[in-house]
DNA sequence: GTCTATACTCGGATAGAC
DNA sequence: GTCTATCCGAGTATAGAC
């Protein structure tokens, strides 16, 4: 049970990727100081430097293994030739429950896109770019099996998303509506912008 | 026609809040320096202080004359006695033709509000909520009245508003979409999350 | 792997001349 | 109102001991 001292628990390099996770999203790349990550983790400043080669890279390697998780995630939870709504509905479940636990990565992905060095935003936005797909590829074959009404499949792709990473803007664990709930209405609202759903779902109100 | 050296043009100040505007926009607040900002009008560091007593000031004063602004332009623009619909409808028109000209300071007022300190947080907040509070009392309006189908009008409510505010993540004068366009699909697609609009608007796809 | 110490740069902000 | 010069703290990052 003697452990070596510095190395007990996590291993160092992933508690700083989990504390600089907190702290940048909570106030931004640019405002958190290495030192103030060091501090989080328990070690001085310069014991970063024997994980991460320096900030950015610190940065891009929490965008870039978000951005893979997800994918992978998704890989392994979509479900090949499903009918349009359902992988519509069963992306935005996904997506609420998969990000529930990883506000932090969410926010910072969607967030600070923009703090990156070109070479590192490129394999960002290449990644970002696949998931923008995934959504705007659902909404395709949907209008193609004439489920869906979508004016524009990409443009409704980044409302979609837009809308599904403002939740990180309010939400709270311990506040008003609990996951489920929240989950429940976002799966409405977002087969409604893709003019899916049931008739009586979508349209009784204005009968 | 002659002019006092420094005045050439706009005000000093008005020109410091144009410059600061872009930069916090395009870098984040955190990532600007006042040195930069003090280059892009043209003047030294020091002369910025004439104007703002320091940083945070000119943040603040950025986001709340843009939170007045846009507050005061909705109240002239509302028509009182409106249908919910139209309304709803007036509001997303007006919101992306109001920010199509400032985009930068809607994106500012979107996500800078944590490099706000408390102070100034707490005032710019009360003007968000009060922007929140039209969407969401528009929405209530039109649930009562039974053209809306909205299970939470204050989650509808911040997603449109998120929806909206990402339009900035990808909107460029010279893209593949002209405003009027843009404005267009978004009015289709908030009715569509309120569950309101004509019915073969929105189910005729799946009749 | 982590520490202390430090190099070096850049940040916000101020003083005082013009 | 703007400038030059400067203060001082904080930033990233490195060197070398343990």
């Amino acid at each position: 049970m003697a452990r070596i001292a510095g190395s007990i628990g996590a291993e160092t390099a992933d508690r700083v990727r989990e504390q600089s996770l907190k702290l940048f999203a909570a106030k931004g790349y640019a405002a958190v100081s290495m030192r103030e990550i060091a501090a989080a983790v328990g070690v001085q400043a310069a014991a970063l430097y024997n994980h991460f080669p320096n900030k950015q890279a610190l940065l891009a390697d929490l965008m870039l293994s978000h951005m893979d998780g997800l994918l992978a995630a998704w890989d392994s939870e979509a479900v090949a030739g499903e009918a349009p709504a359902e992988a519509l509905q069963r992306l935005v479940r996904f997506h609420i429950r998969y990000h529930a636990g990883r506000s932090d990565a969410v926010f910072i992905s969607y967030m600070e896109l923009r703090s990156l060095e070109p070479e590192n935003f490129m394999k960002v936005e290449k990644l970002r770019q696949t998931y923008e797909g995934v959504v705007q590829s659902i909404l395709e074959q949907g209008v193609e099996a004439g489920v869906f009404r979508v004016e524009d499949t990409r443009i409704c792709a980044m409302a979609i998303i837009a809308m599904l990473a403002g939740v990180n803007t309010w939400y709270r664990q311990k506040g008003r509506l609990n996951l489920s709930q929240i989950e429940g209405i976002y799966t409405d609202m977002v087969l409604r912008v893709a003019g899916a759903g049931r008739r009586e779902d979508l349209c009784s109100a204005a009968e």
